[in-house]
DNA sequence: CTGAATCCCCAGCGATACTG
DNA sequence: CAGTATCGCTGGGGATTCAG
């Protein structure tokens, strides 16, 4: 990493307006879901771990203002949404790699 | 990604674990300062823009715990305190450098 | 099935003043 | 210089219930 790089990071806090949008107890979790293909609500709830309906609502409406996700409603009975990442959301994917592999040699 | 991978991080949570050490609201800036080389304490408040005694305190002791930085005391007057990445700390810098990259794509 | 609406709690964070 | 010590807030997050 460039000093240049560094200074842009700290100096206009790049970091923070990351974490903003990827930094939520859940956000990682969901894209991590989504890598895989569209899920629905209900697949995501069963995926994701302990999390709770208002929270999945939530992170996903905060993903999708940020054009990280793409919501689709299907007008069926029972209802369908389906969930989809954009590009935008696809091109986490180096970085949640990236601390994974961090996670598996360095946690625990 | 793998679908076993996927598996691990969201069935055991290894992204929690992750978040729960570098995904408080100064660890990734206090790395990213750390990585040009080992700083004193004052020079961190410097680089690392708008934080507070408080938290910076309190996010090097959290690293030092987890094993991200080492903590050297020198007794001199007045003291000199340095933090240095250790090994498991500087092996945080292609995920850093992947989620900037992001950051630099799509944020704004 | 997919949310919306409420209520509530506490941990994370900020500001400031003080100390060896 | 490198922290401690307090105080206070606010919003992220959890549990639960209701609705289309």
């Amino acid at each position: 990493m460039s000093k240049k790089n560094s200074e842009k990071i700290l100096g206009k806090c790049v970091i923070q307006e990351i974490l903003d949008i990827i930094g939520g107890k859940w956000s990682m979790s969901i894209i991590f879901a989504l890598l895989h293909g569209t899920k629905r609500f209900n697949e995501l709830q069963k995926l994701v771990t302990n999390i709770n309906t208002r929270m999945l609502v939530k992170e996903l409406k905060n993903m999708e203002e940020n054009g990280i996700v793409i919501r689709e409603v299907f007008a069926t009975v029972p209802p369908t949404v389906q969930y989809t990442l954009t590009e935008k959301g696809r091109k986490l994917e180096p970085s949640l790699t990236e601390l994974f592999k961090w996670g598996e040699e360095f946690v625990n």
